[in-house]
DNA sequence: TTCGACACATAGCG
DNA sequence: CCGCTATGTGTCGA
C-alpha cells in the first residue's frame, strides 16, 4: 500500500473536516477576516455552542461521520492542581474554588496510549468555572507561598506541555494561522476568558461586546480587522502543533517518552496595562505520545499493531483509565504562582475539527471526563462593572489589550514584540498591531522563548476586545 | 533519526 | 470545471 495508506493505518484517519457539515469550512473560510461563529464564543455563544450550536462542534464533532457524538476521544485530564489561593473579596472571605476544563481534539489511541502526530494540528477548547458563583464580587488571590491577597482583574487559560516524569522540562507548543507556513507562528498565550458557570469574578463585561474573535490566532497576525474577543466563557487553542515529537515513539518500549499537556488558569493582578499573570490551577492530561515522522515509525508502528501489541488504531483499548493508566506520571509541580511562562495569544476556534474515526470506538471507555460535554445554557451577559474593578480596566473597546504579560520571569517569552519575521509576511504585513499591544511574535523562528503577546493586538476598531475583564458570566453548567 | 520547508493532494465551498 | 482555502501528508535535504 501506498505511503499514504499506511499512514492511514497508523493514523486516524481525520478525514477532513469538513465532512461535518457544521464546522465546516465556513469557519474559517475567509479567514482572515470573518468572524465565524464559534468556537470560541462569547458567552453566550459559547454556551450554546457547546452544545447546540452547530459551529462548533468542537468535540461534538462529528455527528455525521465518524463517530457518534458520543464517543469523544479527548486524553483525559488529572484532576486539578491549585497553586495559591482564591477566595471573595466579601465580607466573610469566602473560599473561591476555580477548576478547569478542557478537550483536546484530534489524539487517538495507539497501543493504549493517546497518540497524535506532530506535523498535525490538534486543538484544546479551554474553560474555567468557580465555586461558588457570586456574581459581581471580586476576588483576591494569595500566591503560593505569598501572605497577602492580591485582586485579581482577571483571569484567562493557556495551554503547555511537559515531559512526563519530568515536569519541570517544558515542550514547546507552536500555533499556526491557517496560511501555515506561510503565515506566522508562536506559542499559545494566556486567553482572557469569563469563568462558566459557577462563576465569578469580577465582572465587568459588557454585553455589547460579544464580539468574538473570529480567529484563533491573535488579531496581530492579521490584518486589522478584528473582532474582539468578548465576553467569552471558553476558547479554542487551535492548530496547535508540538515542536517536538516524544522519544522513541513507539518503537521500543523501552523508553518511550510522554508529553503531557498542561490546561491552565491564570490570574492578572496588575490593574495596569501590563498584566501580571499567575497560575493559579492547572490540569495535566493523560500521557501523550507525540509521533515524528519518520517513516520508520510509522512502519514500526504498523508492525507493531500487528504484531503483538495493539492495534494503533483505532483500537478501544482499555484506555478506561483515563489517565495514564498504568505508568505514572510525574508529579507536576510547576511553580506556582510565578509569573507564567507563557504567552497569551488568542485563538479562536471555530475551525474544523475533524474527527477521528478511528478513535471512536474507544472512546468511550477512554473518554474525557467529563467536563465538557454538557451543554449549558446560556446566560447572559450582563454588564457589569462592579466597583471593584478598579478602573483599570478598560472595558471594552478598543484598546488594547494589554500586552501580554511581561513579567520579569516570563520574559523569555517575551518576545513579544517580535514580529513576525520571516513568513509572516504576505498578508500580515499590514497588520497593524495595536500600539500598544505587542504585537505577536511570531516566531517563526523559534521561539524558544515564547512571545508574549498580548491578547489581541487588534487594531483598531473594531470593537471588541472585551477582554479585560473578566466577567461574569453565566453559562453553564457543567 | 528527526525536523523544516516545500509541494502536492484532497474536501468543501463558490 | 476552475479556483481558493485549510489541512493532511509525501518528500527532500539538512
Amino acid at each position: 500500500m501506498s505511503t499514504r495508506e499506511q499512514y492511514a493505518h497508523a493514523t486516524p484517519s481525520f478525514r477532513r473536516q469538513s465532512e461535518h457539515p457544521t464546522r465546516s469550512s465556513s469557519s474559517y473560510g475567509g479567514a482572515h477576516f470573518r468572524r465565524p461563529q464559534v468556537s470560541n464564543s462569547p458567552s453566550s455563544s459559547a454556551v450554546v455552542s457547546y452544545g447546540t450550536i452547530p459551529g462548533n462542534t468542537n468535540r461534538m464533532d462529528s455527528p455525521s461521520r465518524a463517530g457518534p457524538a458520543s464517543e469523544k476521544t479527548s486524553p483525559p485530564l488529572e484532576g486539578p492542581t491549585h497553586f495559591g489561593e482564591l477566595r471573595y473579596q466579601d465580607t466573610a472571605k469566602t473560599a473561591c474554588h476555580a477548576t478547569i476544563n478542557g478537550s483536546i481534539d484530534k489524539f487517538f489511541i495507539a497501543d493504549d496510549r493517546w497518540t497524535c502526530y506532530r506535523r498535525n494540528y490538534f486543538s484544546c477548547v479551554c474553560s474555567f468555572s468557580l465555586g461558588p458563583y457570586f456574581p459581581g464580587t471580586p476576588v483576591e488571590v494569595k500566591p503560593a507561598g505569598g501572605q497577602s491577597f492580591f485582586l485579581v482583574h482577571q483571569f484567562g487559560v493557556s495551554i503547555s506541555a511537559v515531559v512526563a516524569g519530568n515536569e519541570q522540562q517544558v515542550v514547546e507548543l507552536v500555533q499556526h494561522t491557517p496560511k501555515r507556513d506561510k503565515g506566522p507562528t508562536a506559542p499559545p498565550s494566556i486567553m482572557p476568558l469569563m469563568a462558566k458557570q459557577d462563576v465569578i469574578n469580577l465582572g465587568y463585561f459588557n454585553l455589547e461586546d460579544s464580539s468574538i474573535p473570529a480567529r484563533n490566532y491573535p488579531d496581530a497576525w492579521v490584518p486589522s480587522e478584528a473582532g474582539g474577543i468578548g465576553t467569552l466563557t471558553e476558547w479554542t487553542f487551535e492548530r496547535i502543533q508540538f515542536k517536538q515529537a516524544t522519544q522513541n515513539n513507539g518503537k521500543r518500549r523501552a523508553q518511550q517518552q510522554f508529553y503531557h499537556l498542561l490546561v491552565e488558569l491564570w490570574v492578572n493582578i496588575s490593574p495596569s496595562n501590563n498584566p501580571d499573570w499567575h497560575k493559579v490551577v492547572h490540569r495535566k492530561s493523560a500521557q501523550l505520545i507525540v509521533r515524528g515522522r519518520s517513516p520508520g515509525h510509522y512502519q514500526t508502528e504498523r508492525s507493531h499493531s500487528r504484531d503483538g501489541t495493539r492495534n494503533t488504531d483505532n483500537q478501544p483499548a482499555i484506555y478506561g483509565a483515563p489517565m495514564g493508566g498504568p505508568r505514572g506520571y510525574g508529579g507536576a509541580q510547576i511553580h506556582s504562582f510565578g509569573s507564567y511562562d507563557a504567552s497569551h495569544g488568542l485563538y479562536d476556534p471555530n475551525q474544523r475539527h475533524h474527527q477521528q474515526q478511528q478513535h471512536h470506538a474507544l472512546s468511550r471507555e477512554a473518554m474525557l471526563p467529563a467536563e465538557e460535554e454538557k451543554p449549558m445554557d446560556v446566560a447572559k451577559h450582563y454588564t457589569y462593572y462592579p466597583g471593584a474593578m478598579d478602573g483599570s480596566y478598560q472595558s471594552h473597546n478598543t484598546t488594547e489589550p494589554w500586552v501580554g504579560h511581561h513579567d520579569p520571569e516570563s520574559v523569555s517569552h517575551m518576545i513579544a514584540g517580535v514580529d513576525i519575521n520571516s513568513k509572516v509576511k504576505h498578508e500580515y504585513e499590514n497588520i497593524t498591531l495595536p500600539r500598544l499591544v505587542h504585537p505577536p511574535s511570531l516566531s517563526n523562528n523559534n521561539d524558544q522563548n515564547r512571545p508574549c503577546r498580548t491578547f489581541y493586538g487588534r487594531s483598531s476598531s473594531n470593537g471588541s476586545y472585551p477582554q479585560l475583564l473578566s466577567p461574569t458570566s453565566v453559562n453553564m453548567s457543567l
